[in-house]
DNA sequence: CCAATAATTCACCAGATGATGAATTAAAAG
DNA sequence: CTTTTAATTCATCATCTGGTGAATTATTGG
């Protein structure tokens, strides 16, 4: 006798299912943060059993990592931005990253931002990430002792990590809305000295 | 006939134990964000009955709300700001933020950040409250239309918020432990920029 | 001293969580 | 066609989650 119909089984051949989970699951850590979102949540967000999830990533944390992997590759961002004449470096890094953060990679950049800022653990990480992408390539070629090239280059992270929050994490108004030209205008200066500047004010050393 | 020694009734007349559960409440929060803290890790960190938290706070977004209230008073840090004289607000801005930082308050500060940037419903409490804090008094009594200072205030809150990120969350070194009056020589300058500089470079119109 | 108050603990709930192992079935490989 | 491989589902686990209600007892106010 044959069983009831059932769904079970082999369905698609592509990895349909892999990708609604990826998609989801950008969506949802966005949204939510790593802590705040579930297995069962991202398998419901896209219409799969839970334990496909398993079966693709293996665990939450590896979904995650498999999750934020940045659509495009921080070093190809900022490819060439070493060869740059330094008087020019800080409207190109600026454009370069608000192109990245406007394109496709946003969610993933959110997610990645709120999952990995949520916790000490996972902090570790962006530290990691950003001590290799932007201390290293940015800061390349300038003259300077290390010491003092690693201050730099902090310095161009706060600014540019808090204009990344600031426009499209916390959405404040109207900085989150003005033309992306016009932000440029307006923050490279900034970078510009913290690259090339004088840091200290009058009287004042390092 | 007496019942066995038991360790239940009443105990300590102060708030010892209301104390503990904040006190271990920041710390959690401040180290694994909102999401990532149970009520029984916060329980169990301050040597205390479950049921007690709530009890004294009544549920675990109060709990947050109760350990992440500012232990200064964000007007007050920021008091007289607006009578400066703005060629010297900048300074005094970020001597104000900085100091705020480094006290008591951090643990505090840090856990806020972290609840607050972990999920987008909450990032809308971080919104408000820059807005009403940053915003309003940083910016209050400076030439220029209400549209154009709303830009200023949000291009001091990227800076700001950046520096604090990269300074007390994320601990990039060697900026996390630069002097507190030298990162402030560093970073003034921007921050004067952003409240009555030129905003715009050559040719461009806001 | 007595009554009101509040701090503390216990037992318990319904639900969600991350995870596992086996069963089923379709597709791909031979 | 047959075997291998992999996608899908189901049932189930132990554990933790936030939360409730009542019992117990020390402190406090009168």
């Amino acid at each position: 006798m044959s069983l009831p119909p059932s769904r079970r089984g082999r369905r698609s051949a592509g990895d349909h299912s892999r990708q609604a989970i990826l998609t989801a699951a950008r969506k949802l850590f966005a949204e939510q943060g790593f802590e705040g979102t579930s297995l069962r949540q991202v398998a419901r967000e896209s219409s799969v059993d839970p334990a496909m999830v398993h079966h693709f990533f293996g665990g939450k944390d590896e979904l995650f990592a498999a999750s934020v992997e940045l659509p495009a590759d921080p070093a190809e961002v900022l490819a060439g931005i070493e060869n740059l004449d330094p008087a020019v470096r800080a409207e190109a890094i600026v454009r370069a990253v608000l192109r990245l953060w406007e394109g496709p990679a946003q969610h993933g950049l959110v997610a990645f931002v709120r999952g990995t800022i949520g916790s000490k653990a996972k902090t570790a990480l962006l530290r990691e990430m950003v001590n290799r992408v932007i201390l290293s390539r940015v800061v390349a070629g300038l003259p300077g002792t290390p010491e003092e090239l690693h201050l730099r280059s902090n310095l161009v992270a706060s600014q540019v990590i808090g204009l990344m929050l600031v426009r499209y994490v916390i959405k404040l108004e109207p900085l989150a809305g003005a033309a992306r030209e016009d932000v440029i205008q307006m923050v490279a200066p900034t970078i510009q000295r913290y690259l090339t500047g004088e840091l200290d004010g009058p009287g004042a050393t390092i």
